[in-house]
DNA sequence: TCCTTGACTATCAGATGTCGATATATCATA
DNA sequence: TATGATATATCGACATCTGATAGTCAAGGA
């Protein structure tokens, strides 16, 4: 899976949203080390949607003044699939205890 | 940083290494979830000899009989790379809790 | 010795993914 | 009405990934 799939979904797993507001979550979800330009925003979202991951919310209940925006959320297969992701990262970095000291000194 | 090159440099994270070794190790790391091609491998590897953050070791001590292999280990930077990037997933996976029930039952 | 198999490094072309510039529109504020 | 933030969308250039292919070497069997 590439690295933007991964982000978004991660960032869906808080619950819809729309695009413009996933690329800042995502940005600060990795502390600004990941940035996504609109090109690889939207392509994502795209193949998302065309992989059943997410679906383009309709429910326009509470959005009345801000048609521009669409949403998206995670349709219950790009639910599993984001937290089989997020169990496979957290068995990662479980895998190296504690950061030692980084240098530098030897012994 | 692409995918291929985090998993890389974490699996140094282990100590020095060779090649095809790195290859298995990322598949065995990621649960097999993350297979590379030997396209990929060396492609990567050369990546990160120029940016620097790794070296070939030249240290033939008891390698005697495997002259073929080449070894790699992480430079001090590549190292600090490392352990930044192992910070940042952690912080990552730490935003999202414990995996509640993935379905389905809703509320 | 010959042959095969598995370990290992290496390269290539084509597919896929990413980036940033650009465009367009809306909304709020001055 | 100008300005700037929000928001979606597309494009071409570029980076990255992938799998096929190929070569070398060592070990084991016939």
């Amino acid at each position: 899976m590439p690295a933007a799939s991964m982000y978004l979904l991660l960032a869906l797993l808080d619950g819809e949203n729309h695009g413009y507001a996933l690329m800042r979550l995502v940005d600060e979800q990795s502390q600004g080390a990941v940035h996504m330009g609109p090109g690889t925003l939207y392509g994502t979202l795209n193949r998302l949607l065309v992989a059943g991951l997410i679906v383009e919310t309709t429910d326009d209940s509470d959005r009345s003044g801000n048609e521009r925006r669409r949403y998206y959320r995670l349709t219950q297969d790009g639910e599993r699939v984001a937290r089989v992701e997020l169990d496979r990262l957290r068995t990662l970095v479980n895998r190296f205890r504690t950061t030692p000291g980084i240098s530098g000194a030897p012994a």
